[in-house]
DNA sequence: GTCTATAGAGTGATAGAC
DNA sequence: GTCTATCACTCTATAGAC
């Protein structure tokens, strides 16, 4: 049944436009080419729609995360950084109705800060392995690169909301200058190397 | 008329507690004691409880805002990170509703974001004048200090957000701890000596 | 599978008495 | 200033014909 999907798809539009809670049943519809009693009987109701859209988009996200690699250099988070921002740019309801989501649908949260603790994990363990790599300096502290790693994971997850706050054009480079920020204090002068190799001749 | 008054103190803590738009003029009416054909008389319609709302809130922001010196050290960061975590938990509604304040009330948005501008100007000072009194290192390169400072911002304004997705209890020392990663890398011998002493101890 | 029609529960805002 | 009553409208969900 293409209609299932047809669904799914002008709904991410309207939410990601419109914002979760300001679209209706009869807009869906309408942005989908069928009626409203029709749309009933695909979902059964508004949850319904979300949860299976909840799912595609995990998918999704899930496929991003698994780019990470057991020994990641800083042209993979490069590369990774520029699939979050993909991402990011195709799903903004995602992130901006995180919580009025949450609100609503709890169970549906529930699922979701499996990825979110998963994500943040992965971004210290970056910072780990670039340790173990001699490209990125030891931990001054203890604990310090797990606050490091937090902040990173908030500038993405708020990248977005950011960008509408400011009334600023989202776009992919300053996304990835604000997030190699965080990370260049922290580079070996072998980093420094590397990030200029691998990293900077790309841009 | 102190009903006035405790209209708009009602209405920010179910803002606070439920979101902006999940909120019923009845609800507001029943949380001040009032009826809402009361209400009604007192505010024309619930935009205009907001923009009461809004203007109560910016004296408080500016208030926050005002306690940056011409040359402040590195307490005084510490002292306004303390008066921010401050405004946060006091108007966590202020930065949970603020994209959909913009969507459906844009009037509000654009006077807010004078706020938001003057706001990361201020961090960005707070380097500057660091970096002359000898206790931040000189830039790096040119627009780093841009980014930190952009970040900085965002961990402050999305902090309150990012609590209740991960489901984490918000904690004063949580957010100051994150914020200060963020300025640890740059700081020179003198500065961390100078942060040992002002504001390590004091915590 | 798809439609029209409508029930049913709210929601903001107004009218008018006290 | 404060109240009750109600209008006009929106939205979700369901019933039933095709």
């Amino acid at each position: 049944m293409a209609t299932k999907e047809k669904i799914i798809n002008a709904s991410i539009q309207l939410f990601n436009e419109y914002g979760f809670a300001n679209v209706r049943l009869q807009h869906i519809a309408d942005s989908t080419g069928i009626s409203v009693g029709n749309l009933a009987y695909h979902f059964k109701n508004k949850e319904a729609i979300i949860t299976r859209a909840y799912e595609a988009i995990g998918c999704e996200l899930q496929a991003v995360l698994s780019q990470f690699r057991s020994e990641p250099n800083l042209l993979d988070l490069e590369n990774q950084l520029a699939s979050f921002y993909h991402f990011i740019v195709k799903f903004p309801f995602y992130f901006i109705d995180i919580i009025e989501i949450k609100r609503s649908h709890s169970h549906l949260h529930l699922a979701r800060q499996q990825f979110i603790m998963r994500m943040i994990m992965q971004i210290r363990k970056r910072f780990e392995y670039n340790i173990d790599r001699g490209v990125i300096k030891p931990e001054p502290f203890e604990g310090h690169y797990d606050h490091v790693a937090h902040a990173i994971w908030m500038v993405i997850t708020f990248w977005i909301s950011q960008s509408i706050i400011k009334g600023d054009k989202s776009d992919v480079s300053s996304f990835k200058s604000v997030i190699w920020s965080q990370v260049y204090p922290y580079l070996t002068s072998k980093g420094i190397e590397e990030y200029q190799r691998l990293v900077l001749v790309r841009n």
